[in-house]
DNA sequence: AATAGGTTTAGAATGATTCTAATCTAAATC
DNA sequence: GATTTAGATTAGAATCATTCTAAACCTATT
């Protein structure tokens, strides 16, 4: 069971969105967030840079991952890392949910949160834990 | 709640456990084996060279990759990276466990299997994804 | 002790990411 | 609307993590 992505597609939209994050717009900031909040791919830097290249072709590396580092920090992104393959993907997916990485493609899915059920026994982990984000990884194979 | 880690500390031991794993033994191996089974702090490439340098001053970073990679191959070790830091990690636990990431220091802890519950809907998730693994990262801060 | 197979090594090579310093752009001021 | 200014973008150099290469080294076997 794969989970949806919000779609925001419109120039007004991608600004409205950068803005609110108080991220100032630009051209090569629009293309960036254009594509990778479209994708569930959870593309590497240099995927981004591919596909962003087709609408903007002047774009280079640094802005990409200035632009990507960008928007991590403000939250409108999450760095995904794969034990086993190279590099941080990025996945545009920032409400709670699960991930499934098919082990023969390497292909790294969203799985809708209601699939698994995560209950911390509050007692034996201890108060002086902060629980601020809960990440989970099923590995496995796709048939 | 931390957990504890098996802690194979003779020579003999060691060579069993590699021997074990279809892996024949030598000094260098032996001198990382000792290292990275008998720490809990998830080093990376270069910490364990550092600690084995101690032991063992001629080893080779080369070495230290081969042999980290062999082991995670082995299943004896197991990788570990964690967004918004660099490279990778090793963690001597291979049982089932957690990780609790503190987002102030950046360290990794293992936690007890029994501080979380993960239930997954198997009819949510169809009968056509075969789990071979979880992996789990609490992320927040202690206090 | 000669051989063969696997192991280690230093350093080169690669790949991912960040840095630098110059140029460009857009917002703010006049 | 021209000028200033702060921030954004760029190409390429630099850095960091990791792998590759090819020679030298061990260790088990003949």
């Amino acid at each position: 069971m794969k989970s949806e992505h919000q779609n925001t597609s419109t120039p007004k939209e991608l600004k409205q969105r950068l803005s609110a994050a108080g991220i100032q717009a630009s051209a090569p900031r629009m293309a960036i967030a254009q594509y990778v909040w479209n994708t569930c791919s959870h593309p590497t830097a240099e995927e981004v840079k591919t596909e962003v290249e087709k609408t903007f072709p002047t774009v280079s590396l640094a802005t990409v991952y200035n632009t990507l580092n960008l928007f991590v920090e403000k939250g409108l992104l999450k760095e995904v890392k794969e034990p086993g393959s190279p590099g941080t993907r990025y996945d545009c997916n920032t409400k709670p949910h699960f991930h499934f990485v098919d082990e023969s493609s390497g292909e790294i899915m969203d799985l809708d949160p209601r699939v698994l059920r995560v209950v911390p026994d509050m007692s034996l982990l201890g108060k002086n834990f902060q629980i601020t984000d809960i990440e989970v990884t099923l590995r496995g194979r796709k048939i």
